[in-house]
RNA sequence: GGGGGCGUGGUGUAGUUGGCCUAACACGCGGCCCUGUCAAGGCCGAGAUCGCGGGUUCGAAACCCGUCGCUCCCGCCA
């Protein structure tokens, strides 16, 4: 070992003490005479003390020494003179008094500062990751990262679960993200996907009598990035038999309590964690992912508006839409062109306008004052709960865009205003997703999560006349914005899994080719089951407040998915290719 | 595929109603001085044709057009 000690455990105990240290120079400080360098490594920092009239020989390596250097250090532990302690450094009641010393390996000056938490440029610091690695913020959130693995891996283990691994390469499912694809060179023109995530394989599982499985689980999926999206990212995929949504629900919300009251006491929680189902979630806060560390909650005006003679709105109330408001506390003097910003984020999400009303001390102005009297303006201000000052922004249409629209200003306005407690964490369930999306692009049902999630059995007989009011057994849980996790309770039997792959249009043919083995499995004797997958990246990056989930990857993709630092994705040789059975065909011009 | 933001020494920024910019400041880097610092201090120094290309102008870091890179978002993400 190059080390006795590392440079984090060194205390007053130990004075007196002869050990060796290893690490790199974090910083500097030569005053001609002694040289004090703080030595790093991964557990912590020490200060050790060069003095040419005791050490010269050591002395002249402290001064041929630069930051980042790798230094090894031999010296006698002491406790620092009486008013030289450093309070902020875990061991600042010692130093160490080098007597032998030498440069393990010298550095460059790095292309950016590492001893400061100061803010860089992405793609240099993704180019030199590995120095980046060693600045504090990226190490503490890799140790979080670490412990909150470990802690999910403990839990689950001590709750009768089991880790299992599944297959990187596997099988195309083309349902659902982008597949990446790999090329088989045994079978010419035929590929392996990478999984998705393990849905199948863990729902075989389940099939195969393990009951209990978890998988600290790498899912990868080709679709473009977002800063809670990377092609690649971990999830906790767990899978139960013989349990109900409940049974899911509880043992999941029981897991991240424990785990929040252990690893971040500091972080404030709701518990129990609330539950909304999906419609509610959509009618209160416009949303399936809501931050629920504040209010603003959407208010239905659909029955004002009814009795108004504002075209815009009654028109929506006629082609079966609503009307609905969210209140923006203290907006009221926004500038023509705020306003104006605010109704192109509510189009963004397809609203084809937004009404504003802002109540100001001299009364209601409203973008629809020549289409509303200021007796309706002021009836929509009461409804909201509007007081003077603030600013009310309605919009019309049907319910999903209405959600969408108003959801979007609630988020925007959330963040802009400030209004979400920076330390809590405001985790929840939004529950009974409906099962079937319509695809308008290709005139079809899709799956809301994925085909082999069960309906519920109450709604069992809409299946044949109304796929849209289906509700799933699926579930989310939420934190602060995010969807940090997706679940449901799972087909086990053959004949439904059959009929839900015809409604997603999928021909006995396709079911046959692509899920014959899951349809197979289940005539085999297939337990009920259901499960779900937390994010582990984005519950990691919410619990270090990062905002994107680079931040607590050792390893990440920029957002064009390349590797700065390897330059990946890359060209091959043309041998590879041919292996491969592969031709590149020339790009589009 | 689309929209917004950013791009100035190694890093982070200032300068952007065109002229005082022969580009400033801090950190870093190099040298010298300095025996109790911990963001050490002092002195000196090197280092940027302002992402790139074109244009407007007597004059462009600044204005215009194009382009590239990064980033955030929309679409997309069973």
């Amino acid at each position: 070992m190059y080390k006795s000690k590392t440079c984090g455990e060194l205390t007053a105990q130990d004075a007196g003490k002869t050990v060796t240290l290893a690490g790199w120079v974090h910083r500097r400080r030569d005053h001609g005479g002694l040289i004090f360098i703080d030595l790093r490594d991964r557990f912590g920092v020490t200060q050790i003390v060069f003095n040419p009239q005791t050490a010269p020989a050591a002395h002249r390596v402290g001064s041929d020494a630069r930051n980042e250097y790798v230094l090894q250090a031999t010296g006698v532990v002491a406790k620092r003179p009486a008013g030289q302690e450093n309070p902020a450094l875990a061991t600042g009641e010692i130093e160490v008094y080098v007597t032998d010393a030498q440069i393990l390996n010298a550095a460059k000056a790095p292309p950016f500062v590492i001893n400061k938490n100061e803010d860089v440029d992405d793609s240099l610091r993704l180019t030199y990751r590995y120095l980046d690695l060693r600045r504090e913020r990226m190490q503490q959130n890799l140790i979080l990262r670490h412990k909150v693995i470990k802690f999910m891996r403990d839990w689950l283990d001590a709750h009768g679960f089991i880790e299992i691994e599944t297959p990187i390469l596997t099988k195309s499912t083309p349902e659902g993200a982008r597949d990446y694809l790999v090329p088989s060179r045994v079978h010419p023109g035929e590929f392996y996907a990478l999984p998705q995530s393990p849905q199948q394989f863990k729902q075989l599982l389940m099939v195969a009598g393990y009951e209990r499985y978890f998988q600290i689980a790498r899912c990868m999926r080709d679709e473009d990035l977002r800063a809670d999206r990377q092609p690649e990212f971990t999830q906790l995929d767990l899978e139960m038999a013989f349990v109900e949504q409940e049974d899911v629900l509880n043992l999941v919300e029981a897991l991240f309590t424990d785990l929040v009251h252990t690893l971040a006491p500091e972080r404030t929680m709701q518990t129990p964690w609330p539950r909304m189902t999906y419609d509610q979630a959509l009618a209160r806060y416009g949303s399936d992912k809501p931050d629920l560390r504040f209010g603003m909650e959407l208010t239905d005006v659909s029955d004002l508006a009814a009795s108004s003679e504002f075209a815009v709105f009654k028109n929506a109330l006629r082609a079966g839409g609503q009307v609905k408001g969210v209140r923006l506390p203290g907006c009221a003097e926004y500038s023509r062109r705020e306003l104006d910003a605010l109704v192109d984020l509510a189009k963004t999400k397809a609203a084809k306008g937004a009404v504003t009303i802002a109540l100001k001390a001299d009364g209601v102005h409203s973008s629809a004052s020549k289409h509303m009297t200021p007796q309706e303006q002021q009836a929509y201000v009461e409804r909201l709960g509007g007081q003077s000052g603030d600013l009310m922004i309605f919009v019309a249409d049907s319910h999903a865009v209405v959600a969408a629209a108003l959801g979007a200003l609630r988020k925007e306005m959330g963040a802009r205003l400030k209004l979400a407690d920076p330390n809590a964490l405001a985790l929840g369930w939004v529950i009974d997703f409906p099962m079937f999306e319509w695809n308008a692009e290709e005139k079809r049902w899709d799956a809301a999560h994925h085909p082999f999630t069960s309906p519920k059995p109450e709604d069992m007989a809409l299946l044949d006349t109304d796929p849209g009011a289906v509700r799933a057994n699926s579930y989310d849980m939420v934190c602060n914005g995010y969807e940090l996790a997706s679940g449901s309770i799972r087909i086990h039997n053959r004949e439904l899994q059959a009929k839900i792959f015809s409604l997603l249009n999928i021909d006995a043919e396709r079911q046959r080719l692509r899920f014959g083995h899951m349809l197979e499995a289940f005539e085999f004797g297939a337990p009920p089951h259901g499960g779900m997958a937390p994010g582990i990246d984005r519950f990691v990056a919410i619990l270090r407040n990062e905002d994107n989930i680079r931040e607590v990857m050792a390893f990440p993709k920029n957002q064009w998915a390349q590797d700065l630092m390897m330059h990946a994705p890359s060209d091959v040789d043309a041998d590879q290719l041919k292996l491969l059975h592969l031709e590149i065909a020339p790009p589009k011009p």
